[in-house]
DNA sequence: AAGTGGTCTAGACCACGCC
DNA sequence: GCGTGGTCTAGACCACTTT
């Protein structure tokens, strides 16, 4: 705590934040309640809570109500986006991890303007669910199918993912155009995902084509950006 | 403001969102002092700045000190992975940006071992520059390349995007395994991309390979999740 | 009942940007 | 010098979890 030019709460919180590197305090450890820091730093309550604050913004802790702050782990699962999608069972099961769906909704709807340009057609199926990763909600799928397919393979889109089914079905995707970016979680999906407002999320945004350059899917899946890492190779 | 449950300062940033959201407040426009909205919601200065602190962890808004609060633009800027870092002008060019290259530092160094696996030698070319997007710091590129490569180029290296210095030079990327995930920025990235510590980034980690297979540069790019998005086609 | 974190207040002082 | 946001205090009450 030697510079007087750095705010208090970050003073303290690097002074945690490296308690939490070296392994003072391990992963899934709870921290010293805030009326512990408090005598332990001298200083006021909404300074240690600031300090805390500011380890949870780093994603280096989380907070629980009447419990706790705890140690969070920073271990990724790693997906590669070539195989996302289609071979996303073997991809897990490669790294150990049990995957489970969890249907919200299916039903026929009216698709966004962008979207009924995507697919060609102002109808369309709509289905949303949630990817389980070892028990925890980690990807929010939504997505728009072609009408016909979607109508076919009703039964089976609501137990099993997209991609594979059409697969499973004779249905070839031959090209997926994607794109990556990062928001913040709304209210909606800050309880569908299990995760504070605010809180970082990785969106796979993609569409997908079969071999005659038809689209068959539109779909965006936010996900737990602190849970997951998109892998991709690419050849010249 | 109906319901007692959801806590004042939440009800009140959801105002302001929606405010946003429907241009009442347009983008780059500052919102109301502190002391206005204490004023109009009736409410204490910590709850004010509760809200107003909701609205900028969820992008929405940003504080500046002695100025006032803005509200954010949403628009990013898309690059495609598959031309990215190699015709990264162009690619830029194209959606009428300018960009340019701040370089920081180029040294031989040892690597961590990790990278000295990868590049299969324990010595290497470190470089470390920002790129500029329209004059902003969005990209911070920081890059071991192999030695007599880095040595052969070095001048050249300094001042452009490294993948376009190769393949200007006859040496052609074939391959590149690249991954992304998004992280927060610590205290190093917070200043050389200018944003708040916590900040979450998009972390663009990168191999590239020539035609035989020999990797040639590792690099990680950590940079800012809310101006950018990787696009990326995926061929079977 | 005890202990934890979550919300909220009123008020003080400081640091930065602009006129 | 003024207005802005940034830091910090002491203290109150509430909500959740565990015992």
């Amino acid at each position: 705590m030697s510079d007087r030019r750095i705010p208090l709460h970050l003073q303290i919180s690097q002074v945690l934040r490296q308690r939490i590197e070296t392994g003072v305090y391990a992963v899934g450890e709870q921290l010293p309640s805030e009326h512990q820091l408090m005598e332990q730093f001298q200083v006021s309550r909404i300074t240690i809570r600031r300090a805390i604050h500011n380890l949870v913004h780093q994603g280096l802790a989380s907070a629980q109500h009447g419990r706790g702050v705890f140690v969070k782990n920073q271990c990724k699962w790693v997906y590669s986006l070539s195989s996302l999608l289609i071979f996303f069972e073997e991809d897990m099961k490669r790294q150990g991890v049990q995957s489970a769906i969890c249907h919200l909704e299916f039903q026929e709807v009216s698709p966004p303007p962008r979207v009924q340009e995507i697919l060609g057609s102002d109808l369309a199926c709509f289905q949303s669910k949630i990817l389980l990763l070892d028990g925890i909600p980690a990807i929010l799928d939504k997505s728009y199918i072609l009408l016909e397919l979607g109508r076919q393979f009703a039964n089976e889109l609501k137990t099993a993912m997209t991609f594979p089914t059409l697969e499973r079905n004779g249905i070839h995707i031959s090209k997926i155009e994607a794109s990556l970016e990062c928001t913040r979680a709304d209210q909606q999906l800050s309880e569908h995902l299990a995760v504070p407002l605010g809180e970082p999320l990785l969106v796979y945004c993609y569409t997908a084509y079969d071999q005659y350059q038809r689209s068959l899917v539109y779909g965006s899946a936010p996900s737990r950006a602190d849970l997951l890492t998109y892998a991709v190779t690419i050849n010249r």
